[in-house]
DNA sequence: TCGCTTGACTAAAGCGATTTAGTTTTTAAA
DNA sequence: TTTAAAAACTAAATCGCTTTAGTCAAGCGA
């Protein structure tokens, strides 16, 4: 059984590869070709599995049916969530995907943007390291379909689908408060992106809506590079400061993991001497010792939502009209802050 | 800057198009194009930031430089960390990756590969479900390149990266049985996958090698689709028994997440009561309660040989010798399991 | 009978590369 | 001076499909 193609269908039944193409298209009552032919080409081509070869129905149609998704690193588990159901998404919508890890590098990503449109996918989901104003304008100069997920340029006018990620922390911080801690730390990376000062300025005025006033002793900012060192140093400086702190935020998933090992060693109680709460989280998070309280990323909507819109942009269909959404994180309150 | 074409260059270089696409593949002294003629070449497209259509250069060349991955689930970390490696070793030989996930459907994935090969993926790396005996077989009787990781199929001859599982499960046996543990639990799925029989059989062989009797009433086997109602009555079943287990084996990351989350409620004490051992780890075993001692796959050798075994096919280098590996598991020794 | 639709098709150009099989000019050897 | 070989190119076919702009015959009203 070997490969078939258009041509060999069209030799076999006496009929143009027009015919074959049109009718395998659904465009054959389109283009008046009689009921009989167009049973007999299907017939045919189901009979010998006949699939065109996207190549070069790509190259003639100008479209890959193939969209491109971009993210910092695909073993994290949130991207990874986020992969799965930008897939799944898709492929209910007819494409495929290709992913590639720009591991927080702009140079990475840059190339991997430049290689996909090369490789003429017909949009792109980036989860930007943001620090790429410029390829994100030449996507946007040549009117190519992009929306931005997770992290997006505050002062380009894009798509995109990100986190509330002020409002997140900003409950959280409440949380703490209303459970009557009043001396909040605040773990993270040094906040280039945008979502993680969006964070920072969630804690800020958590703490100004109940009026305690902002310590910067107790804000840390890691080094992304070298947190899983610096981590230890910081959180001694917090449980050991004049005021001692009583419940701690972290930022992020793989802080909260490596500031719990810190917390561990150092045999602080959780939550009775400092209590603390993730945004995001790890697979276990709810077996963790004790059980971590957490800002849940809405994965679901992030990855569909983007999907969404990306396609009805590469399609031109105009039936989505929001396509800059800002979508709220949920709360899973666990033990590790502790109770009143 | 608008796009620009081989055909573009060619023109305003007033040369052949033959000559533009030799110089820029490199064949350019091959072909003896002058050296002249080549540089006016090179710097013209550097300048004009020219990159080929790969579409156009797949359908010419009967090569789309992309690989396929098909796996059960990206959102599960082991994979997840596998498509991060493959990814990574692809780009740098000059491919990209599609993925989708199976869901360990048998029919998702037959029409996965289908779908693959239409777009003219140049090879397939598929941690199948096991069941698609006959899709394998096709792709073996049409010669296209493949490796399956992961899982296998026994007896169909194929490329292939897999774990070691039964060696592994039965060091992990021994090391409980060397820390004085004589009534061992095994908590599994239903062995459909050959992976997973291993598994078992490994289990059985420490106990074997120890001359501890073989206890069906030990063993659980779960269904995949409700191991979460199911874990509860077999873990019950397990430590109520007239002879209760001393240690569990769990057979894959999600149960022992899922018996963890029983085991807490029913106020076992884990390593005291029962110590417990898991086939492969989540994102945060190390912080768990107790810190769960794990058998730690290997994903950067599947990855890394998946991906030189299947480019060392594609492309027919024959370099790479051997296209069935098996690779040892490691283990990390934790508080789970206990001491002496 | 003429011209106009309509139905049922098809030829051929085009998508943007790659590559085979030449062609022409120059050089070097006999 | 002839001729073979080498150097420096190029025309055109090809990859497999889509799509535009027809063609041709039959049917129909005036």
């Amino acid at each position: 059984m070997n490969k078939i193609y258009l041509k060999d269908i069209a030799k076999s039944l006496q009929v143009s590869k027009t015919a074959v193409s049109l009718v395998l298209n659904n465009k054959g009552d389109e283009h008046k070709i009689s009921q009989e032919t167009q049973k007999r080409i299907i017939d045919f081509a189901n009979k010998h599995n006949y699939k065109a070869n996207h190549l070069a129905r790509g190259l003639s149609r100008g479209k890959s049916e193939t969209i491109g998704l971009i993210i910092p690193n695909i073993a994290d588990i949130f991207y990874a969530k986020i992969a799965s159901i930008v897939e799944k998404k898709a492929k209910l919508l007819g494409y495929n995907v290709v992913f590639s890890s720009s591991n927080e590098s702009p140079e990475n990503e840059s190339e991997q943007i430049r290689s996909m449109l090369n490789r003429q996918v017909d949009g792109l989901i980036i989860a930007s390291t943001q620090k790429n104003q410029e390829e994100i304008n030449h996507l946007l100069e040549i009117n190519f379909p992009f929306i931005l997920i997770d992290r997006y340029y505050p002062n380009i006018d894009t798509n995109f689908v990100i986190v509330d990620n002020h409002d997140g922390v900003k409950s959280v911080t409440q949380h703490l408060i209303n459970l009557g801690k009043e001396r909040i730390g605040f773990i993270s990376i040094k906040p280039e992106l945008d979502a993680i000062k969006q964070r920072l300025y969630g804690y800020h005025d958590a703490l100004k809506a109940n009026d305690i006033p902002l310590s910067k002793n107790y804000i840390k900012e890691l080094n992304i590079e070298h947190y899983q060192q610096e981590i230890k140093g910081a959180i001694i400086d917090l449980i050991t400061a004049s005021k001692p702190v009583d419940a701690i935020v972290f930022s992020t998933h793989y802080l909260t993991a490596s500031g719990l090992r810190e917390l561990k060693v150092l045999k602080i109680k959780v939550p009775d001497e400092v209590a603390i709460v993730s945004f995001d989280e790890l697979g276990a998070f709810d077996l963790v010792d004790p059980a971590i309280t957490s800002i849940i990323q809405p994965v679901h909507e992030i990855g569909n939502d983007a999907v969404d819109i990306l396609i009805d942009d590469i399609e031109k269909i105009g039936s989505v009209k929001e396509k800059k959404k800002i979508v709220k994180t949920g709360l899973m309150i666990r033990k590790s802050c502790g109770t009143k």
